[in-house]
RNA sequence: GGUCCGGUAGCUCAGUUGGAUAGAGCAGCAGCCUUCUAAGCUGCUGGUCAGGCGUUCGAGUCGCCUCCGGAUCACCA
């Protein structure tokens, strides 16, 4: 069985030139396309016959008309060819499309190797801070990342699905610490909170402890200012700030000059209007601060004690998040720490060293300057020999080509930190790693609201428990509404509801070019009717219930003989027939939403076609045979298609 | 300011290495359920593909310029 028509025309119009003109032309000359529909009366596929006239020195139509009768003579599966202007429209004969729906119809696996091989696709997806609940943000992530990863597999490559989880760090420890200081011993027992929430709301409050502490640091220095009378009509202020010691006179001053200046505005208006310097000095002598950083030093010096409060907090939060991945159908073959990588980089920047690649400043830190390829010089390793971001990156890296000795990695990460991975392979590359040249950074787009960007501290987050619970609802409203499962029982409805809710959102963030930035409006994704999840999900159980009654009414499908197709059935076959041509452009260009835009138009197809003509009521047993193969085929695509976006199907709905 | 990404219908998005008359959905309007699931189907309305110049037989797609939006350029992650 071949998959490649295309191919085929293609290289039978090169050898049809060769004989007509005498010229050997490149494939890329002859491209192949789908016959747009209004010309599909002519033929199934196009040429282009205009770079040709170079070498036929003759008019488009007569080019096109030679070839094509060129084409007639070499390739049996070409039955006739109409022209256009420029374009030749071949038509394929009838016994090639029904030969492929024969092949295929009871392939439950078709389009989707099963056969992998070669060595491992390296994706790197989720990626969350232990600090925080997930965030619509993170959802995007995690189905952009599981469903490259299931479409890299069905384009036959082995694949190990990886989570790098950030478990230290500040952020962190002031979620430790704001819990130690409530004193409440609050865990998700006592609260019945789910153990990452819990952590969040720490996190939060700390974040608001921190404001409210250093408003009133600040308000009580201004307000315990002294006066100094410099005449009988003029008096100075003079403000006794904390932590002002160590600065120099000139930043002293800038100091005195910014609490005068509020101190005045608080005067004239009674309300706080803190100035920039005054507030950015507070923030950075802040007790509190102090204290998370006091216990992130703690931390790295295995402290038994905050180690014990950073381990009992992060496992909270691991089985909140088991159940969010869970609920969102994404799972990992390996789950690295950050608490156990962080420290793997220093020995690459040794070795960096040592080659002349990295160099050291006065200061001891230590640098690479890629200006000579258009960027700057990084740093690598802070003065007091602490690593940063990049330096853990090289090392979970280096990491993972040992573990895996993967043919490529992929990291599913957002396009903010674009420059980051640019440089991380730039260093990796110069560093002589020769897999660093298959480093790819899937770099999406951010995801905003109708308000703007989603900001933590005006409560705009989209929590991804909430989001899943109200597309659930929602799919719940909608079915009881249409009133089409009145004899499920509580459990099947239970399970139609999620499977509809969670293909709804997943199918609505799936199906926008990762790459671009994408607006979630709440109202447009409890859409389901148009270009959505269920409407491709209905499609399905549409397919399943004409299938089922066949199979009650005992008709068999495995005999037909077509003697013409009808334009609808035309059309869908050669729908079907792109699939695993469709599965490997996805994967080529690491895009679920390919194969979102492709089962959309593949629904579309069917659904034309279910409304023109009868399937079960067809009197000629081979045209029902052919339209219950065909129905087979499409649902067995949309069930294979759906899954390489990690979308459920029901068979009843 | 440097670098990168984006700008297509009122809104959200498609548009394969340059190919025929730029397509869907939503919203709006008009129809189709005694007939295989109406979460469906059919029709209508809606476009200076941000703007300009260029390359080409042919440009939404490639190049240059301008305008607008976003990201990034930390001893943060």
């Amino acid at each position: 069985m071949t998959f490649m028509i295309v191919q085929l025309i293609s290289s039978k119009a090169i050898e049809a030139v060769q004989n007509l003109f005498g010229v050997s032309v490149p494939a890329s000359q002859l491209a192949v396309q789908r016959t747009i529909p209004s010309f599909r009366n002519q033929g199934d596929f196009s040429l282009v016959v205009f770079p040709l006239l170079k070498v036929s020195r003759k008019s488009p139509e007569e080019t096109a008309r030679l070839l094509g009768e060129e084409l007639l003579r070499l390739m049996p599966e070409a039955e006739s060819f109409g022209v256009v202007k420029g374009y030749l429209n071949v038509r394929i004969v009838k016994s090639f499309w029904e030969g492929f729906v024969k092949d295929t119809y009871s392939a439950q696996s078709f389009g989707v190797d099963n056969q992998t091989s070669g060595k491992p696709v390296v994706v790197e997806y989720s990626s969350p801070n232990t600090n925080k609940p997930l965030h619509l943000g993170h959802v995007r992530n995690n189905l952009l990342g599981y469903s490259v990863s299931q479409i890299l597999k069905a384009s036959g490559k082995n694949v190990a699905k990886v989570n790098l989880v950030n478990d230290r760090g500040i952020h962190i420890c002031k979620s430790m610490l704001a819990w130690k200081l409530s004193g409440v011993n609050e865990t998700p027992q006592s609260s019945g909170k789910k153990g990452d929430k819990l952590v969040g709301d720490y996190y939060v409050k700390f974040s608001s402890d921190l404001v409210k502490e250093t408003n009133d640091r600040i308000k009580e220095t201004i307000l315990n200012h002294e006066k100094h009378s410099l005449s009988d009509d003029q008096e100075m202020l003079s403000f006794n700030i904390p932590g002002s010691d160590g600065l120099n006179d000139y930043e002293k001053n800038e100091l005195q000059k910014s609490a005068e200046n509020t101190f005045n505005n608080y005067e004239s208006t009674r309300e706080w209007k803190i100035d920039g310097i005054l507030k950015e000095h507070f923030l950075k002598t802040s007790p509190l601060l102090q204290q998370a950083r006091a216990m992130l030093l703690k931390w790295e010096a295995r402290d038994p004690e905050t180690l014990q409060l950073w381990n009992m907090m992060n496992e909270w939060v691991y089985a909140g998040f088991d159940v969010t991945y869970k609920r969102l159908g994404v799972d990992f073959d390996k789950i690295y720490h950050e608490s156990q990588t962080y420290l793997f980089g220093k020995e690459i920047v040794e070795e960096g060293l040592k080659s002349g690649v990295l160099f050291r400043k006065d200061d001891s830190s230590v640098w690479i300057d890629l200006t000579a390829d258009g960027l700057d010089e990084k740093l690598l390793l802070r003065s007091d020999g602490t690593s940063v971001y990049m330096t853990q990156d090289l090392g979970t890296a280096q990491l993972r080509a040992n573990d895996f000795d993967p043919e490529s990695l992929v990291y599913v990460v957002g396009n903010e930190q674009n420059y980051h991975f640019e440089v991380l392979k730039l260093i990796l590359q110069k560093l002589g790693r020769p897999w660093a040249d298959h480093i790819f950074h899937l770099s999406y787009g951010m995801v905003e609201l109708p308000e703007g960007k989603m900001k933590s501290r005006e409560g705009t987050v989209v929590d991804a428990d909430d989001l899943m619970d109200e597309m659930v609802a929602t799919a719940r409203a909608m079915t009881e509404e249409l009133g089409k499962i009145e004899d499920f029982d509580s459990e099947e409805a239970q399970e139609l509801y999620r499977i509809v809710g969670l293909g709804a959102l997943k199918y609505f963030i799936l199906k926008v070019d990762p790459r671009k930035n994408m607006l979630f409006n709440p109202a447009d994704s409890i859409d389901f009717n148009g270009n959505t999840g269920p409407f491709i999900q209905y499609t399905y159980a549409r397919i399943k219930s004409v299938l089922r009654k066949a199979e009650a009414e005992n008709i068999r499908f495995d005999h037909f003989e077509v003697n013409d197709f009808h334009s609808k059935e035309s059309d869908l076959i050669i729908s079907l027939y792109e699939f695993p041509a469709t599965v490997k452009q996805a994967a080529a260009d690491y895009s679920p939403a390919i194969m979102a835009s492709y089962l959309y138009d593949l629904a579309r197809d069917y659904n034309t076609f279910y409304h023109e003509l009868s399937i079960l009521k067809e009197e000629n047993e081979s045209k029902k045979a052919l339209r219950l193969a065909i129905s087979s085929l499409t649902a067995t695509v949309i069930k294979n298609g759906m899954q390489l976006l990690g979308i459920e199907v029901p068979e009843r709905m």
